[in-house]
DNA sequence: ATGGTAGGTACCCTA
C-alpha cells in the first residue's frame, strides 16, 4: 500500500499537476491540504478518470481544505472543526485490511501556519496553531488507543528536529521551528506514540525537507527548505513499514506548489 | 534588517 500526501495549494489550479505525481509514484490512496475549493467544484472527475474513484473532501472557498482520494473504497468516518473554526483543516477515513481486525484510521490534517510572530499575546493566528496542535493530542488520546492501526499524515507547518531545517540556529525563533511548537508537536506524537516514518527511515543527522518557499530566486541552489509536511503510524504498522520518499523533482515543476510530494510504503 | 513569490478573491487576505 502506497500512501501519497501533498499541498497542492489550489487543487483546480494544479490537478494536472496531482495526476503527474500519481503516474510517477503510483499511490493507492492520496491525501491533500491547501485544496482552495468549495466541495462543489473540486475536480474529482479527473482524478476518478485516473482510477481514484473514492473521494472525501472538506473543502471552502478561497482558503485551507483536505482531501483523501482512493483506488479502493473506504468509509469516510467525519471531517471535524477545529480549535473553534470551521475551516477545513482535519478529516479521517477507515480502510479495511485484511491484516486487521479493527479498521485501519487514516487523518488528513492541514495545521495552521500559524502568522509570522512566534508569540500567542501578539499574534493570535500562533495561539490558534497552538491549539489546534494541543487539541489534536486531546483527540488522539481521547478517541483511540496505541494499539489502533492508524496514519496521521498532511502539512503540519511545524519542522520538529534540527536538520528538519536549513539552519536550526537561524530558525528558532521562525513560526514553524520554535521550541513552543516542537514541544506542542511532541505532545500531539506522544498521545498515540506515532512513528514518524520519515525519520525511521532518514538518520536524525541527514537534513530532510518538504518543502521549499516561493520567495527563494533558486531554491535547489539555495535549498533552504523545511520538512512540514508528515507521515506519523501507530506500533501496529511499524513492521509494515517498507520505504519512505519525496518528489523534489515537483519542486521544478511548472507553476507548482511551493511543497513536494510525500510518499510512504507499507506491505500492506 | 528587509523583502522576496504565489493563489484566490475582490481591491486584501493567507501562506
Amino acid at each position: 500500500m502506497r500512501i501519497l500526501t501533498w499541498n497542492i495549494n489550489s487543487v483546480r489550479l494544479r490537478q494536472g499537476l496531482v495526476l503527474d505525481a500519481i503516474t510517477t509514484l503510483k499511490p493507492d490512496i492520496v491525501a491533500l491540504q491547501e485544496t482552495k475549493s468549495p466541495d462543489e467544484l473540486f475536480p474529482f472527475k479527473a482524478f476518478a478518470e485516473a482510477g481514484f474513484e473514492h473521494a472525501h473532501i472538506h473543502g471552502m472557498k478561497g482558503y485551507n481544505g483536505v482531501a483523501i482520494l482512493a483506488r479502493e473504497k473506504f468509509h469516510a468516518v467525519d471531517k471535524w472543526d477545529r480549535a473553534g473554526k470551521s475551516d477545513c483543516r482535519h478529516m479521517g477515513v477507515e480502510v479495511q485490511h485484511k491484516k486487521f481486525k479493527k479498521p485501519l484510521q487514516i487523518h488528513n490534517l492541514y495545521v495552521p501556519a500559524g502568522g509570522d510572530i512566534p508569540d500567542v499575546e501578539a499574534n493570535e493566528k500562533f495561539a490558534h496553531k497552538l491549539r489546534f496542535v494541543d487539541e489534536m493530542s486531546d483527540f488522539f488520546a481521547g478517541k483511540y488507543a496505541r494499539t489502533d492501526p492508524m496514519i496521521v499524515l498532511g502539512d503540519f507547518n511545524i519542522a520538529p528536529l534540527e536538520h528538519d531545517v536549513w539552519s536550526h540556529k537561524q530558525l528558532l525563533d521562525v513560526v514553524s521551528h520554535t521550541p513552543i511548537e516542537v514541544e506542542k508537536l511532541k505532545g500531539m506524537q506522544d498521545s498515540l506514540g506515532w512513528i514518524d516514518s520519515a525519520r525511521h527511515f532518514i538518520p536524525a543527522d541527514q537534513k530532510s525537507y518538504t518543502w521549499w518557499s516561493y520567495r527563494n530566486k533558486d531554491w535547489k541552489a539555495s535549498n533552504r527548505g523545511r520538512r512540514l509536511d508528515h507521515i506519523w503510524v501507530t506500533d501496529p504498522l511499524k513492521a509494515h513499514l517498507k520505504s519512505y520518499e519525496t518528489l523534489p523533482a515537483a519542486r521544478d515543476w511548472i507553476q507548482t506548489s511551493d511543497h513536494v510530494p510525500v510518499v510512504l510504503e507499507l506491505d500492506l
